[in-house]
RNA sequence: GGGGCGUUAGCUCAGAGGUAGAGCAUUCGGCUUUUAACCGACCGGUCGUAGGUUCGAUCCCUACACGCCCCA
């Protein structure tokens, strides 16, 4: 909707009068009152209780929240105020506050944030409420929210005004609780395992450790080029030189390439190295990760993603590139699938273009993209991967064609990568300039050579595996969101036009 | 970048070549146990933007903007 605010129509009018009054009347925006109780924590106590017992008890409670609710009956009204744990009911009877309090009250809007003290009891249809004989307005909103049964479903408005979308909708403070939940279930899974979390720089004169595009800015007093981060990983390998040997990041990455349901230009990843370890000890510890965070956060090892259904405390399969490939292309002669001339024909059949400088390996994974991934429905590590596409992986003792690499996918999506990492600096910088020859034939995602990632593997990095982990995709997968908008709290949006 | 769909009141949505409608909200009146409270009355719009076709366009056409979905 290409909208104009309308900032001052009639509504909005009307709530500025009243807030101008408010005004006139003293401080319009006090902040002297104190709550002494959550919605949720009295329905824990003392949702159980009859009338007759709480009326008894005569317990005295201090409340405040947004008025969601606002039910007018003469000389007695029902409000209903949401605090971040949930709603609690209010009942206002003109008879029970001060003077005056009442006919102020009729001119509340929902949106308005109250506060009110009172006592609990049971409505006659067993509602906890608060009898109240304190109420007090302590914050006039002057926008009016969305209407009450539909509340507010436009997609448009809900990324943009995150803030209504929170107020109106629980199913959204669900995700974003769920995401808290998971990123504290990896940290204690992490810290528990003795890993060190790292902040390693956002803005980097050599952006590296992946093979995308940088966003670029500019610094003024220094008068340089800097690049966004694609990926922490040359930083966090550093750190492994260093002796730190377990460490991880969650934080953003940043990569300058389309936006749609699954890329976000900003993302969170969850990067971590572990030395003394190889991938295999990595596709353990991914699988023992989602066990333990679905039952944790879900409740249960069941995930249920947009109509499917996937039970991790089942053993995830394994398999590898070259085995996904045959698997999914019946009619690919198995004999010859490094053949670059038989791949490159295939290639072709299948409508994929393809450009001189892709070998073998590369074409593997460009079959694999177009035919194996969206049919990995069930969790499935995928391992084996090229050398030619996995420059910063240990190649594998036996196959040197491929590298000790997994990718781990869940209803046709990657969510993991990791491997073993190459710790031989003449082979890396071999790997390196091999990327640098692609980007001077034009892969502008090539990456570039980082001559201090080279020196500090010539001080020795101990061998070490290492991996990704999507965190918005793993939010979609747990919160079964179709798209990656909908765990962002701010994704990102063509800016509005306000005119 | 290509294709499809969408944009009408604050919100959720109808609608038709003859310049617009509902529910909720707002405003006013009534109502001391409501649950999408209820009853009555009123108010509310440059129909995304700009062109074009037409006697007449919000509706048809074109472009653009923004969004959603699919594809690259």
């Amino acid at each position: 909707m290409g909208k104009e605010m309308q900032d001052e129509n009639k509504l909005i009018a009307e709530r500025r009068k009243k807030l101008d009054e408010l005004r006139s009347m003293g401080c319009a925006f006090p902040n002297d009152f104190r709550r002494n109780a959550l919605a949720d924590e009295l329905h824990h106590m003392y949702g159980a209780q009859e009338n007759d017992a709480l009326e008894k008890l005569g317990i005295e409670v201090a409340v405040a929240g947004r008025m969601l609710v606002k039910r007018v009956m003469g000389k007695a009204s029902f409000i209903k105020l949401a605090d971040r744990s949930g709603e609690i009911q209010v009942l206002v009877m003109r008879d029970k506050l001060a003077d005056g309090v009442y006919a102020s009250f009729k001119k509340w809007d929902v949106g308005d944030i109250v506060a009110a003290r009172g006592s609990l009891f049971k409505t006659n249809t067993g509602e906890l409420t608060v009898r109240a004989d304190e109420l007090r307005l302590l914050t006039k909103s002057l926008r009016p929210l969305p209407e009450k049964f539909h509340g507010l479903s436009d997609q448009e408005t809900r990324y943009r005004q995150r803030y209504v979308d929170l107020i109106m909708n629980e199913s959204s403070r669900a995700v974003f609780r769920t995401r808290s939940a998971i990123v504290q279930y990896i940290r204690c899974f992490l810290d528990a395992q003795n890993y060190l979390e790292v902040e390693t720089p956002m803005m980097q004169t050599t952006p590296g450790g992946a093979v995308a595009r940088p966003f670029t800015t500019h610094h003024n007093a220094l008068d340089m080029q800097l690049y966004l981060r694609i990926a922490p990983e040359l930083n966090l390998k550093r750190l492994i030189v260093g002796g730190l040997e377990r460490v991880y990041e969650i934080n953003r990455n940043f990569r300058n390439e389309g936006v749609s349901t699954q890329h976000n230009p900003e993302f969170t990843m969850l990067e971590l190295y572990r030395a003394y370890a190889t991938y295999e000890d990595l596709i353990e510890m991914v699988e023992a990760l989602l066990r333990g965070m679905s039952d944790a956060v879900l409740g249960t090892t069941v995930v249920r993603y947009q109509g499917e259904e996937f039970d991790f405390s089942e053993p995830f399969a394994r398999m590898t590139v070259e085995e996904t490939i045959l698997k999914f292309n019946p009619t690919i002669d198995a004999a010859r699938l490094r053949d670059r001339a038989y791949l490159v024909d295939f290639c072709k059949e299948l409508k994929i273009p393809v450009k001189d400088s892709y070998g073998a390996g590369k074409l593997q994974i460009e079959i694999f993209e177009k035919t194996g991934e969206e049919n990995l429905r069930l969790p499935t590590f995928i391992t084996q991967y090229p050398t030619e596409v996995s420059p910063l992986s240990r190649a594998n003792d036996e196959d040197p064609f491929v590298t000790d690499r997994f990718e781990f996918f869940i209803a046709g999506r990657e969510i993991a990568n990791g491997f073993s990492e190459l710790n031989d600096p003449e082979d890396q910088a071999e790997r390196f300039h091999a990327q640098v020859a692609d980007r001077e034939a034009g892969d502008l995602e090539a990456m570039a050579f980082d001559h201090d990632y080279i020196r500090a593997l010539e001080y020795g990095m101990p061998p070490t595996a290492g991996i990704g982990v999507g965190i918005d995709r793993l939010v979609m997968l747990l919160t079964d969101s179709a798209s990656i908008r909908d765990v962002l709290l701010f994704p990102h949006m063509r800016p509005e036009v306000f005119d």
